[in-house]
This record gives C-alpha cells, structure tokens and sequence, in this order.
RNA sequence: GCCGGUUUAGCUCAGCUGGUAGAGCAGCGGUUUUGUAAACCGAAGGUCGGGGGUUCGAGUCCCUCAACCGGCGCCA
C-alpha cells in the first residue's frame, strides 16, 4: 500500500505496519513527539495498523486538533482515577466539550467538593505512571458480557443499543478500559498537568430527566500550563462583566427573596431602560409597526380558547378571586393582539398588519432555571406579530432580517449567524407544507444577503423559525431576535380578513421579537459593554465634578447648562479631593467627568475627561454642550442635523 | 424540579478542631479647599438567611425550609 506525506513525498509500506513505524522510519524524534495521525482526513491512534494507504499527516500534540484529544483523553484519565479512588462507582460516557470534559458516573455516594483535588492528585500519578493507552475490537457479546461482570450496566447498555454490526471498541490504559470510539493519544503521560477539575453537577442519563441522575465532573485541560493559566485568567474576567455583579456597583437593579425572577429597576437601570426602550419604538415606528398595549390578566376561558391553558398552564401565574373566577397573567401576547386584529373587518388592503407591544409577561419559570436577569418570571418582550396573507411572508421575514441586525448592530452586537431551524421529528402539517415554509424563510433570508445555518429538528412542532445569534465583545453568543412563522393561533381565535375576491381568508402570523426581553437584552448588554456604556446609553452621561468649594456655584450653572442640552448630567460638589472624584467616577463607568476647578469657573470652560483616557480636553460651557449632546445621539437620531 | 455549593455590617470578605463576632470600603460627624484613579481623625453600625435540635454554652455540630451560585433538565 501507499502513503502520500504532506510534503507530497509517496512511500510503499506493508499492510499492518502500524502509524508509529512509519514516523520511526522518518525520524525517531517524529515517532516520539507525534500524538495522532490523519489518515484521509480521518483521525487515528499512532499504534493502530494501517490497512489502507492513503495521505498520512502526523499531528503533534501542540496542535489544535490534538487538543480535543487532550481532553478526551483527560476525562478517561479522570475516571480511571475516581474508579481507583471510589471502587463501585460507574462509569458512563465522558466527551470533550468547549474549553475541557466532564465524565458522568453512577454512584450511590454524592461527590464533594473536596473530593476533586484528591482525583485531581490521582491523575497527576496516573499521567506519571506513563500508561500505555491501547486499542482493541471486542465481539459485541463478549464487550456486553464484560462489562455486565465487572457492574458497569451503563456501559452495557450502551452497547447494546449500538447497531448491529458496529465495531466495538475498546481502549485500555494500565488496567483499566473503557468503551470508546477513540482515537487517544499513545499514552496517558501526553495528556500532561495542564488541567484542573472545576465543578460538580448533577446530569440524567442519557440527558432525560425521567432516568437516573448522574454525577458529572467537570474538568478543563490544555496543551501547555500557560494555555490553562491564560484560560483562567479569561474566567476570572468574564466573571468580572457578571450582569448581577455590574448591576448592583453601578446600582441599577436589585432582585429580593420574595419576588424571585423579579426585578426591581433602580433610577439608573430605568434610564438605560427607558433610552433603549425610545430607541427601539422610533426604530419600530420607522419600519411601519403599530403599538399597543393588551391586558395583563385574563379569564382562564381566553386562555382555554387560545390553547395556553391546556399547553402552558404549568408556566401560568393563575389566580383566583373571592368570587371565584379563574385569571391569569398574560404569559405571552399573541392571543391579545389576535383579539385586536379580530375586531371588526379585515381587508387584504390592510396586510400586513405589524402590531408590536412592548409586553410585560409572567411566566412561573421551574426555580431552578432562574438567572439574573438573563432568565426571570416577569419580563417585557420587544414583541410584535406580523398579520399578511401568504404571499407576504417572505418580503416580511426579508424586511425583519434587515431590520433585526440594524439594530443588534446599533446596540453593539455582531450578528453571528442566524439559524434557520428546520421540522422536528414530531410535527403538525405535511411534508409540502414543511418544504414550502423552509423554503420560504430560507430565499428570504438570502435576499437579505445572509446565508442562514440550519438546525435540523429545532422548529416549533407546527412551523420553522429562525434565529438571530450574537457574539458580545468577548465572543459569547447569545440567541436574540426570533421569527416564527405561525398558522395556528390566527385558526384558533378565528382570526380572517376579506380578501380580493371578497372570501374569508385566515392570515398568517409572524411572531418576531429582536431584542427578545428588555431584562435578558440589558443583561447581555451590561455583560458586553462591561458597564461602560457608549455615551447615548450611559444612565450618567457626565459627572461635573468640582476641585475647590469656590467653583460650585459655577459648576452647577454649567450642570444645567448640560442638561438644558438634554444630557444626563449629575454634580459632584463634595468636599473631596479631584483624585478620589476621578476614581470613584471612572470606576462607575461614567464616560464623562467635567473638571471645574477656579480656572475654569474664571473662563467659563470645561475640563473633560473622558471614560478610558487620561487625557482632558479644555472646552468653552458651550461648546462642551454642543459636542456631547451630539455625540449622546441615539444611532437613528445622528447625521440627521 | 434534580445534583453539588454558598448565605456573617450597605458592599467585599476574615472568624482554626464549639467559649459568646472582626477588617477594608461605603454611610455618618469633624478637620482639610484640594488640578485628574483612594487626604486625615472619630463615633456608630450585626435577629451571623429563617425555624428547630444537640450542648453548661452554637456563627461554628445535626435536621429542616428558603434564597442565591454552578450544572442538568425545562424554555409549546
């Protein structure tokens, strides 16, 4: 057979001569530091035979590639070390994820905390004992059967429910083997001590909360110490932005015990609220939306006629009153804005009909779900529904498209992807339905210049829908803006319009927020911006901080002077010195201290600093007015001057 | 909802194997009038998450409830 090298080079070997004796016949030092091999673009363990030839490329262990591997391999490590530890524990599956592993095991004893750094220690000693990690192909009974004798059922399990005539693999390291597809690295010394477990959780089998829950340990490993230390200090400084942390330094929310998933906005936090609330109902009144405002709570006899309370009704916050009747906070705003639409006659004239609510909802989220702001039980959607006719769908999903990454755009998010997520195995309507609602999103998408990436399965069970990602300033994606199509609610409530031809036509709906919730947007928003907001959506645009108790009264003047400008302008006159007022402003993240001291009381300027530099600029009070109150333009209201 | 963890002053956190709570910052009072990331002094501030138990004695040990944190599940 033969063997094409990556420096195009082509050799003849005998069939069976395993990676690692070719690289030994290349160099020696090659066959040592070499970690896998890929083989046609496929992936193999150095020691295993090579019965095809093909393009051979050897893969150091510093490759990216390899990495995956690394923590593969790092969570056998794991588990060989915690069944050594913890005899009688089982073992489950243990995969590489972002950033690390975990490995999932059955045991009747819960793992502590303190547990980690001991199987931290044992696999530090399972690395040095350089075991020899081995692939072998097992009869698929024999595997069964042995795995049943040694008490690992999950394992068993697992191969039984492979297909028939797969190959059955086994990987051994020292005296202990695990069922696995492979490939590993040659041995566990190359997984080397760049690693370091991190948490506990609990995990069902097979991801179903119906199954036994398992315990997961979470583990993260790198090629090199400087790679994981580089990892944790990127933790330490995500934790740094944490929404909630953010949230009560610049005092702008607090959440308390007897309103769990509520939130209580502060003056700050409601400015910043309220501009991106303004910001969102001019971007909306531009594109041809109408506003409204539906009921908060309704007669369980609306939510039976809507589906929600057959549905949904777990998620229902439902009271009762003395008399006896059954509500329920709204927990969406689709059936009100039917309501709306449904009263009087409809013309065909009139589609599309954008109706948008800035709607507060209830949910009663499971507690566990719970989040800060990013997941809460009472929250305000940037909701609206389309109402058109068939033919409209896709000039509509086109015009939503454009519209949604506008405004990510303007609100500092990059569009990372949007997916288009397709049928799910369980679905409502036929397949020519399904192939035509695709496909409509999908050229609808295209026309707005964006290629959408698909997720097979992930629609609704009566339509698909599509997904907007964003990457925040530090490569996060979050899922914010949706649009669902929907032809079964406007059925349900009856919803018509006349058309054309004078029949009754249903009309279809789009449901599409962009933001998704105020609450998890300003989350998100906070986390990305770190606090440090662009200047037109700073809760405090500028601090007038003063230097001598002789320029407070100048100060002040320039203060309303500021706010004359429409700026958010708060004064500091405290009897303290400018250095403590610099800091304590900048670490506020107020992106504009106006220095005042008795020059510039004498001149009528302004000293401004900047959020971020050292610098200051010396301004006239005027000028100062004019060029911030420019720059504090919301992104839709510039260039228009 | 499930698993693990946490809960001490407004905030951030100490408090060893049980002996009766402490620091820094903020806040308050005073001194200082200051030129771009922390001036100085002083007084005050706590049902140690709630409830129950063990003990002569519980912030510390046990039980229980709750909230929060990290996951899992859920998110028609």
């Amino acid at each position: 057979m033969q063997l094409e090298f990556p420096d195009g080079a082509k050799r003849d070997y005998d069939p069976g001569v395993t990676s690692r004796a070719v690289a030994e016949g290349i160099s020696p030092s090659l066959a040592k530091r070499a970690a896998l091999v890929r083989l046609d673009g496929q992936l193999r363990d150095l020691d295993r035979p090579l019965e095809t030839g093909g393009r051979i490329e050897f893969l150091m262990r510093d490759d990216p590639v390899v990495l995956e591997t690394i923590r593969h391999d790092a969570s056998h490590v794991m588990a060989e070390a915690v069944q050594e530890l913890f005899p009688g524990t089982q073992v489950t599956i243990g995969p590489a994820i972002e950033d690390g592993f975990y490995y999932d095991f059955a045991r009747d004893t819960p793992f502590s905390l303190d547990d980690l750094p001991k199987i931290e220690q044992r696999m530090r000693e399972i690395v040095d004992r350089d075991e020899k990690i081995t692939r072998e192909v097992w009869d698929r009974d024999e595997a069964i059967a042995h795995f049943e004798a040694i008490g690992e059922r999950y394992k068993a399990e697992i191969i039984r429910d492979l297909p028939e005539g797969e190959t059955i693999t086994l990987y051994r390291q020292g005296e202990w083997k695990d069922l696995c597809l492979g490939p590993h690295l040659p041995s566990t010394k190359m997984v080397g001590k760049a690693f370091k477990l991190t948490k506990l959780a609990g995990a069902y089998w097979r991801g179903d909360h119906r199954n036994a829950q398992l315990q997961r340990i979470y583990g993260t490993a790198w090629a090199s110490q400087a790679d994981l230390d580089a990892y944790l200090l990127r933790v330490e400084e995500a934790e740094k932005r944490d929404h909630r942390k953010i949230g009560r330094a610049m005092d702008l929310f607090h959440m308390q015990e007897e309103g769990k998933g509520m939130v209580f906005w502060h003056p700050k936090g409601w400015t910043l609220w309220r501009t991106l609330e303004a910001y969102m109902r001019r971007r909306l009144d531009a594109a041809g939306y109408v506003e409204v405002k539906t009921p908060q709570v309704l007669d369980r006899s609306f939510w039976e006629k809507s589906g929600h309370w057959e549905k949904y009704r777990p998620n229902m916050f439902v009271c009762e009153t003395e008399e006896g009747e059954v509500l329920s906070l709204k927990p969406m705003n689709c059936p009100g804005h039917v309501q709306i639409f449904d009263v009087g006659q409809r013309s065909y004239r009139e589609l599309p009909i954008r109706m948008a609510e800035f709607g507060a909802c209830h949910r009663y989220e499971p507690s566990g779900s719970l989040h800060g702001l990013m997941r809460v039980r009472g929250f305000t959607q940037d909701d609206a529904h389309i109402f058109c006719r068939e033919d409209q769908i896709e000039a509509e999903t086109e015009r939503f498209i454009r519209l949604t990454r506008m405004i990510h755009k303007d609100l500092g998010m990059d569009t990372d992807h949007i997916a288009l997520a397709t049928r799910p195995p369980v679905r409502a309507g036929s397949d020519a339905f399904w192939d035509k609602a695709e496909g409509t999103l999908l050229s609808a998408s295209r026309k707005a210049g964006v290629e959408p990436v698909i997720a097979e399965g992930d629609g609704a069970f009566y339509a698909p829908k599509l997904d907007f990602i964003v990457k925040d300033a530090i490569g996060r994606t979050w899922t914010c803006g949706t649009l669902q199509l929907d032809y079964v609610l406007p059925e349900r409530l009856g919803a018509e319009y006349v058309a054309e031809d004078g029949s009754k036509q249903r009309p279809v709906m789009l449901h599409r927020a962009i933001l998704g919730s105020f609450e998890r947007f300003i989350g998100i928003m906070i986390e990305n911006y770190a606090g440090a907001f662009p200047l037109w959506l700073a809760p405090v645009q500028v601090v007038v901080a003063t230097i001598t108790s002789d320029a407070e009264s100048y100060a002040r003047e320039a203060a309303e002077r500021l706010r004359s400008a429409g700026l958010r302008v708060e004064g500091d006159y405290r009897n303290e010195k400018i250095n403590y007022k610099v800091r304590e402003h900048s670490l506020a993240k107020v992106p504009v201290i106006a220095v005042v001291g008795r020059k510039e009381a004498e001149n009528g300027q302004l000293a401004l600093r900047r959020l971020g530099s050292d610098g200051q600029e010396v301004v006239s009070l005027e000028a100062a007015a004019q060029l911030l109150s420019g720059e504090a333009l919301a992104p839709d209201l510039r260039g228009e001057a």
